[in-house]
DNA sequence: CACGACATACCGACCGGTTAGTCTGCGCGG
DNA sequence: CCGCGCAGACTAACCGGTCGGTATGTCGTG
């Protein structure tokens, strides 16, 4: 028997269900093209269904955009709460939250092209909410930089917030440069640009 | 009489060319609202003029976009340049450089929030001669950094193309972050991110 | 200075094409 | 035979761009 799951009619040809299908053609797509460029059409015929079956599981186009920013959110959170909450001195908690993120910004970096490039797309309520986690985020990781300021193994000559700021910015900016065929695999590149962060932060 | 140029017409009620008014509207729509989301006629209309004066002056939609990379790249690579070109040991002129490219990022947040949010949008050709100043840009600075890896006075640990990707992708990320009204001006912000690319280099 | 020829600056109605989203209905497993 | 999962035609709105027309100069010439 193929691998399929219990609830047939939710699969056909592709062997996927149905809406894993659709979101991973919106993905590919919204970053290939970007989110305006790419219409309704184009994300059906790419996953090989109708508007109808869009439409049937997803309320509008935005849902689509954010249901993309609700798995790498997830995700990314997720990883960053089991890193920071690590037992270890805080440069290694640092050091491994800091590589993790480049790590997985890169594989995947649709998701995350998407993320940056199209959060306007959407609607206010929405864009609200991601803002909120995103926020989250944000400072589950500043907290790490200024305990290490607090406790003296970080300088303290610049504040956390832009701290903070100058390393996402560079995570942000992946999905401008990078390749993976390039010369550099991903943890090689999370290596370099977590060492950039330490030794910005050594005393 | 009023200050009014010599070739009148070209300026009507708002007291300034047409085509200027055209481009700052069109400036601040698609920072606000991106590229897509701004219709020509909601340009015309925030510049006090129709749809034909745009086509007058400008060949399609994608023209105005292109205007507005022309400035701000010009702007950018000229100021480089003098900063690069300056007689002074390596790390001040590179110190120099990337406080610059934040303060005048900082100083024409509309015009750098368009350049990295819409690139995609541009035509094949147009995108590809702005990736070439880009590209450019990038390797003017990254000239610097390996002068100062050449001469000892920074860490040879991280390859220059990374540390140049990676401050640039700070300055990149500076219109989702930074807000006119916040505590920090535009030169404390440059000072303390350059702070951070020299300490991160240091050897 | 008078006057016709031409150029510039702009208006606004219009067009072909595209879009997100809807609606009706069909096939099939239970 | 019911209803889930989906097909696919349809629509109303909107978009970028075009075009004929007009008002306001400017310039050459006699």
């Amino acid at each position: 028997m193929t691998t399929r799951t219990a609830t047939a009619g939710v699969t056909d040809s592709g062997g996927r269900p149905v809406p894993r299908r659709l979101l991973a053609a919106a993905t590919r797509l919204f970053a290939e093209r970007g989110y305006d460029r790419t219409s309704v059409q184009e994300i059906v015929e790419a996953a090989g269904v109708t508007k109808g079956a869009l439409y049937h599981y997803f309320g509008s186009k935005d849902d689509l955009l954010h249901e993309v920013y609700g798995r790498v959110l997830r995700l990314q959170q997720e990883r960053l709460d089991g890193f920071a909450g690590a037992d270890a001195p805080v440069e290694q908690r640092l050091r491994a939250a800091a590589a993790d993120v480049v790590v997985t910004t890169i594989e995947n970096l649709d998701d995350t092209k998407i993320f940056f490039r199209s959060m306007h797309h959407l609607g206010p309520e929405k864009c609200k909410q991601v803002r909120a986690e995103r926020r989250r985020y944000h400072e589950r990781f500043r907290a790490l930089v200024e305990e290490g300021q607090r406790t003296g193994v970080f300088s303290s000559a610049t504040p956390a917030d832009l701290v903070v700021d100058y390393h996402f910015g560079s995570v942000h900016h992946l999905g401008s440069w990078y390749r993976p065929d390039g010369a550099l695999t991903p943890r090689q590149v999370a290596d370099h640009l977590a060492d950039l962060l330490m030794r910005a932060l050594r005393p």
